[in-house]
DNA sequence: CTTGACCCTGTAGTTGCTATAGGGTGCATA
DNA sequence: TATGCACCCTATAGCAACTACAGGGTCAAG
């Protein structure tokens, strides 16, 4: 399988590929003669791990520890749960801090009287001496 | 006024501070003999501006567009609700975004029967073969 | 006259890709 | 056989928004 099928099938673009590559994450594949890259199942069963994971928003090095830990069957998987809690905790306190900027910027936006930029509660607020009590 | 004292007054490091200059957003201060950059009320007021921007996740390229808004102080500030409420609609669709993600990590998370990596449906549900309907 | 805190420029690193530039390969067609 | 075209290769630079050096210069105190 060259490396465009592999794309097409993992929805990723070649580049990203070649990049996962560069990085370590993908292990290199074999060559045709005219050097083409040459994957196999092992390839796609790990490329699409790592898509996977990635959508679920694991970082990069998050998915490489997951990938090792997957790679030894044996051992419990609570190092994976591990992993996978933290990412979750990660997740809710990004939402608790866009819902507290969204408040912010929200009443700013009620404040504003569409009038001229010199009455502007938004451009007021942003200004140097907006200490407004948060 | 030197740029560690700016700094310090506007909690931006100083690498910061030159960072915005080079970019063009915060204009070029006098130099003393010696060579050192020297800041008036202005450049703080512009600069408290940025950071409190930035604080409010605004980009920065919305931050100069902002800058520029409020520098032509006659217009209207509609202009001005257009840049906010646009920077409002994007923090609610990473909110939405975020919100999906976490509740695909749960249910994964909920499945994991904490015991060998080889029945781990974390692990599993990572797989090439993981099509779970959603 | 030396120490130390501060400042300067310029460049490279961070994350996770994406987009060129400038070539080579492989197959079908005129 | 030549030529077009889709595909592949490497290497490098770019994106956001900083951050962190390296290798210097400046200035006041002791
Ligand atoms: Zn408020
Ligand atoms: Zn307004
Ligand atoms: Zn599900
Ligand atoms: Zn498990």
């Amino acid at each position: 399988m060259q490396i465009g099928e592999l794309a097409r099938t993992t929805a990723t673009k070649v580049e990203t590929i070649r990049f996962y590559e560069k990085i370590g994450l993908l292990p290199e594949p074999g060559r045709t003669s005219g050097n083409y890259r040459d994957y196999g199942a092992a390839h796609l069963a790990r490329l699409s791990f790592i898509r996977r994971a990635r959508d679920l928003g694991f970082t990069l090095d998050q998915v490489r520890e997951l990938l090792t830990l997957s790679d030894d069957s044996s051992r419990s998987c609570s190092a994976v749960d591990t992993v996978a809690r933290a990412h979750l905790a990660q997740i809710d306190q990004k939402i608790a801090d866009l819902r507290a900027l969204r408040r912010e910027l929200d009443e700013l936006i009620g404040q504003c009287s569409q009038g001229a930029i010199s009455d502007c509660r938004i451009i007021e607020a942003l200004g140097p001496s907006a200490q407004n009590g948060h």
